[in-house]
DNA sequence: GTTCTACCTTTGCGCAAGCAACTATACGCA
DNA sequence: TGCGTATAGTTGCTTGCGCAAAGGTAGAAC
């Protein structure tokens, strides 16, 4: 085994990467933790409240999760049990269920968000100078768009009902190269 | 709910750096799938590779990796059975012992490592040109540091063992290029 | 209308990992 | 020397999650 392969400066640079992310998922799963949920469910709550309607059907979850479909369901099925979200048929297409934020479940995240912000500050914006965090959050995008192009599958779309049988898009792809308005994209302008 | 909670740039931002990870995980998942090899036996691996003597104590290796040291036993146990790890008593003490890759080991990573670093090059580090990438590294080295002080645990306890046989330098991993003064190779020194 | 194909969600099963309890060893202290 | 406490590693139990199969529905072709 030759060192040079294992001292491969690209190796470097993911192991860094992923470092980091561990790092910074401990702290927030420490914090989430004292609030009872999972990382995997704040996730949820997240993705839910920021989606029209405040809803994503059960496949639209998964693929922006990193949850399998089952996955999703069972998530689902605990977070209904504690009430933070709840299922609704959807009209259009009774194959598919939307899971919907509740009431409580949009309580429990005003609870927690301003902590998990001020880890967010504490730990990763706040470190860096405001035009390097720009350089990153680009690169970040770059790559961001690169590798998960369905991303956002669900929420991009605006109307209610909205088209969800039609099948929006095939998202999944693994390179579409989908341009397609993302949530994100909207939300990182000023920073 | 505020939006203006839900809208916070800082939300953005690490919301993008999850994504980019998902991302770069399942690609790498998958490639090493294909190997026969989950992502956390990759990391047993690789940090077995780059440790002095290829070896370390099953409690660093659980500190290096994110795992419990319950969880270190059974992936060491996994890849004991398959041969690409070995288990080695401690001679200085009889409580601890070695987890030491093996040639069969070595080998499966210099299988593996040529389309990892391919895989590398291709979602993270081409696509972002020098001098961002450069910036974006010393960002994550920065996060890193603060977020992970112990990730080279492995050499911070400073014990007689240890500290008298071998145990070269702090090893460890990422930060190669580095040259001088990396915090976590400072801390390993003191600590 | 019937049938075929494509999908959406749930469920059975198995594996991986964490917690806590347990064993064995080390080390400080009287 | 003997005791108390700290540490290393393993194991029982539980839980989360993925895969694959099942059950139900949609839409198209005929």
């Amino acid at each position: 085994m030759s060192d040079d392969l294992l001292d491969d400066p690209r190796l470097t640079a993911v192991g860094l990467f992923f470092e980091v992310h561990t790092g910074l998922n401990a702290r927030f799963a420490a914090q989430l933790c004292e609030h009872g949920l999972s990382p995997v469910e704040f996730e949820v709550l997240m993705r839910l409240a920021r989606s029209p309607d405040r809803q994503l059907r059960m496949t639209d979850l998964a693929s922006q999760t990193s949850l399998s479909t089952s996955g999703v369901t069972r998530v689902v099925d605990r977070m209904e049990r504690d009430r933070y979200i709840a299922r609704r048929a959807c009209s259009s297409d009774r194959r598919s269920s939307y899971a919907v934020i509740t009431q409580s479940g949009l309580t429990k995240l005003e609870q927690i968000l301003p902590g998990h912000l001020a880890l967010v500050e504490e730990w990763f914006t706040g470190r860096l100078p405001g035009d390097q965090l720009a350089t990153v959050l680009d690169a970040l995008r770059t790559i961001r768009d690169a590798v998960n192009p369905g991303a956002t599958a669900g929420s991009s779309l605006g109307d209610s009902d909205r088209a969800s049988h039609s099948r929006p898009r095939p998202e999944e792809q693994s390179d579409g190269a989908e341009p397609s308005g993302d949530a994100a994209e909207r939300l990182v302008v000023e920073v």
